[in-house]
RNA sequence: GCGCCAGUAGCUCAGCUGGAUAGAGCAACGGACUUCUAAUCCGUAGGCCGGGGGUUCGAAUCCCUCCUGGCGCGCCA
C-alpha cells in the first residue's frame, strides 16, 4: 500500500540525515503519521514528521523539514515535495504511480481493496444475539448489519473471522415464552386464562400455540412443569426459524449459533467458574457466590450463584465469553444494544481478572434507531406487541436501502430511520446515489459495445491520455480505497465505507457530467473506458462489503 | 446521586492516532437535459464546533467544570 511504500521512504531519509550529520537526535517515532490533506493543493499526502522531531531536535520544524526534503526529492515515488504551513511536508505522487493504480485493479478485480494487516488473528464477531422469544425487530436490524458488515470488512482485511450468534435459550425469559404459550394454547381449546401481565402479549404467542393445537393431546397429558418445557421448546426453535429466515433475507448468515442451554448441557458454567475460584477472584457472602469484579474497574462485586443455589445471567455469560477464548480467539467483538453499557465494566474486569489483556474484547456498541414515518416518530411498545418487525421494514423499503442506511451513521449515535425517505427513488436518497454510479458505468459499457468498442486491455491502454484533473482525482480516490478499508476495520467503523462511497460516487457523476467517456476520439475513449471501469470494480467492492448490490442498470 | 453515549450550518450527520482556510447531503436561492440514464451536475448563501477554564508550536478532537438530550445503575434476563 502506497502509505506504507512512503513511510519507509520516509525512514530512509531520516536515517541519511542522521549519518550525514544533518539531523542529530537519532529518534525515530513510533509511528510516522501520514494523512491526506484536507486541501487538494496540499499534496496527496502530508507528514508532520518534522514537527515530531523538533523537541528533540531543539531546531525549528520547517528547517528540519528543509533538511528531509532535500533527501526526498530525490526519490522516484514523487513528482514534488514540498514544505508548508508550520513544517508540514506534503507530497505530490509521481504522474506514472496513477497509471499502476489503473493496472493493479485490474490486476485484483474483486480482491482489489484487501489486505493483510489482520493476517494471522482469529476474531469473532457476536451479534444479533437476540433473545428467542419474538420476532426481530428495527433496532436488532441495525445491530444485525452493522456486525455483518463488520465482519466482511475484517475478513476483508485479513483477518480470519467467525460470525456467531448467542442464542439465550435458557433462563426466565425464555420460560415465560413457553408458559405464555401454553396459556394462549389452554384460550385456544376454550378455557378461561388469566394472562399475567409480565407474558408476552404480543399475536405472535397465539401463532405459536396454534402450531402446538395438534399435540394438544398430548400436552394435556403432561404435568404444568413439563407442559411449559414441551411449549418453550416448541417456541423456541420456530421463533430462531422465523429470526434465520428474516436474516437471510437481510443477507446475512452466521457461521455457528451458539447455545446457552448447551453450556449448561456440558457443565461449562460450573466448569468455568472453577476457574474463577482456583485463581482467588470469588469469594461466598450472604450464601451467594460473588466475582471480585471491583478489583479490575467495576463498580460493584457481581453475583454469579444466587442464594437459591441457581446461577445468574452473568454466571453464563462469563462462562460464554471464557470459552470463546478456549476456542482459541484473539480477539472477541460483541455487538450490543447501547442500553447494555453497563454490563461493559464486569465483563472486562472479568477477563482482565483472568489475565486476558484488555483489548481482547471489544464491544460495540449499538445506538437506538428512531423510526419515523414522513418526519413523525413512530411510537412503540415492546409489552404491547405494538412494533414493527424488522422484516415489514426489509418489505416496505427494499434490502439494500435498509442496510445502507443502517450504515451510514457512526454506530455510536442514534439514527433516525425515515421509511418514506428510505422509500424514495429519488436524489433524497443516498443508497441510489452510489448504485447510480454503478449502473452508469455499466450503461457506458453497454453503449460502447453496441458500436463495436472493445473493453480496453492492459498493453492497449495508454495514461498520457488521462490528463483532466477530473481523471486524476478520480485515480487518487480509487488509490484510497484499501486504506479506507484497513482504517474501517482497524477502528471497527463500517460508516467510513458509505462516506468512502459517497465521495467515489460523487467524483464519478461530476466526471460524467462534464466529460463524454465514448469521446470522438478512439484513443480517449479506450483510456477513459480503462478508468471508469475501474471505478466500477471499486463500487462494485465496496458495495460488496457492505451487503448493498451494484445494480448494472437502474 | 454515580456511570456510559451524544451536543458541529435551518435539518440529518462526517471530520481517521491533536494539524494547515471545519466538510457533505437535505432544505433555500440561481443555473445546466435535441449530447454515454437529469435517480445527475454547476454555482450562491449558511458556523463563538453547547458554555467556561486549562494542556501546547497547534484543540471540534486531550483534561477539568457546568448546561442539555438519550441510556444504564438488581441475588432480572
Amino acid at each position: 500500500m502506497i502509505k506504507n511504500d512512503i513511510r519507509s521512504v520516509l525512514k530512509q531519509a531520516l536515517e541519511n540525515c542522521y549519518q550525514q550529520g544533518a539531523l542529530t537526535s537519532g529518534e525515530f517515532p513510533a509511528e510516522i503519521q501520514l494523512e491526506v490533506p484536507k486541501n487538494p493543493e496540499h499534496g496527496d499526502y502530508a507528514t508532520n514528521l518534522a514537527m515530531m522531531l523538533a523537541r528533540s531536535e531543539g531546531k525549528a520544524p520547517r528547517r528540519i523539514a528543509e533538511v528531509l526534503a532535500e533527501s526526498l526529492r530525490a526519490d522516484a515515488l514523487f513528482d514534488a515535495v514540498e514544505i508548508a504551513g508550520p513544517g508540514f511536508i506534503n507530497f505530490r505522487l509521481a504522474v506514472g504511480y496513477w497509471a499502476k493504480v489503473l493496472h493493479h485493479i485490474y490486476a485484483e478485480q474483486e480482491q482489489f481493496g484487501r489486505s493483510q494487516v489482520g493476517a494471522g488473528v482469529k476474531v469473532q464477531v457476536e451479534f444479533v444475539s437476540a433473545n428467542p422469544t419474538g420476532p426481530l425487530h428495527i433496532g436488532h436490524g441495525r445491530g444485525a448489519v452493522v456486525g455483518d458488515a463488520l465482519a466482511a470488512i475484517l475478513a476483508a482485511a485479513g483477518f480470519d473471522v467467525q460470525r456467531e450468534y448467542y442464542i439465550n435459550d435458557a433462563g426466565n425469559q425464555v420460560q415465560t415464552l413457553g408458559r405464555s404459550i401454553l396459556l394462549r394454547l389452554r384460550e385456544l381449546q376454550g378455557k378461561v386464562i388469566d394472562f399475567p401481565e409480565d407474558g408476552y402479549q404480543a399475536a405472535y404467542v397465539t401463532e405459536l400455540a396454534e402450531g402446538l393445537r395438534q399435540e394438544q393431546g398430548e400436552l394435556a397429558d403432561l404435568n404444568e412443569e413439563e407442559a411449559i418445557s414441551r411449549c418453550t421448546r416448541f417456541g423456541v426453535d420456530q421463533i430462531l426459524k422465523w429470526i434465520d429466515t428474516d436474516l437471510k433475507a437481510f443477507g446475512i448468515h452466521f457461521d455457528n449459533w451458539y447455545s446457552e442451554q448447551s453450556l449448561y448441557d456440558r457443565d461449562m458454567v460450573e466448569q468455568e467458574l472453577g476457574r474463577l475460584k482456583e485463581k482467588g477472584l470469588t469469594y461466598e457472602e450472604d450464601d451467594a457466590l460473588w466475582l471480585r469484579t471491583t478489583e479490575f474497574g467495576d463498580d460493584k462485586n457481581r453475583v454469579l450463584i444466587k442464594s437459591d443455589g441457581s446461577y445468574t445471567y452473568f454466571a453464563s455469560d462469563v462462562a460464554y465469553h471464557l470459552e470463546k477464548f478456549d476456542r482459541g480467539f484473539d480477539r472477541v467483538i460483541d455487538v450490543w444494544g447501547a442500553d447494555h453499557h453497563g454490563y461493559i465494566p464486569r465483563m472486562k474486569a472479568m477477563l482482565k481478572g483472568f489475565g486476558l489483556p484488555a483489548a481482547a474484547l471489544e464491544v460495540l456498541l449499538i445506538q437506538m434507531v428512531n423510526l419515523l414515518r414522513d418526519g413523525q416518530p413512530f411510537v412503540m411498545g415492546k409489552r404491547s406487541g405494538n412494533f414493527i418487525t424488522l422484516r415489514e421494514v426489509i418489505d416496505e423499503v427494499g434490502r439494500d436501502a435498509c442496510r445502507f442506511f443502517f450504515l451510514m451513521r457512526r454506530c455510536d449515535s442514534q439514527l433516525d430511520f425515515d421509511l418514506e425517505l428510505a422509500k424514495q427513488n429519488s436524489s433524497d436518497n443516498p443508497v441510489y446515489y452510489v448504485q447510480y454510479a454503478h449502473a452508469r458505468i455499466c450503461s457506458i459499457n453497454r453503449n460502447a459495445a453496441a458500436v463495436g468498442m472493445e473493453q480496453p486491455t492492459l498493453a492497449q491502454f495508454d495514461f498520457s491520455y488521462l490528463t483532466l484533473a477530473e481523471e486524476i482525482a478520480l485515480i487518487r480516490q480509487l488509490s484510497r480505497f484499501p486504506e479506507a478499508i484497513e482504517g474501517a476495520a482497524l477502528h471497527y467503523e463500517p460508516h467510513r465505507l458509505v462516506f468512502y462511497l459517497q465521495d467515489l460516487a460523487a467524483l464519478l457523476h461530476s466526471y460524467y457530467n462534464r466529460h463524454r467517456v465514448l469521446d470522438e476520439d478512439a484513443q480517449v475513449t479506450s483510456a477513459r473506458l480503462y478508468l471508469v471501469n475501474a471505478v466500477r470494480i471499486v463500487l462494485a467492492n465496496a458495495l460488496g462489503l457492505l451487503g448493498v448490490s451494484a445494480p448494472e442498470q437502474m
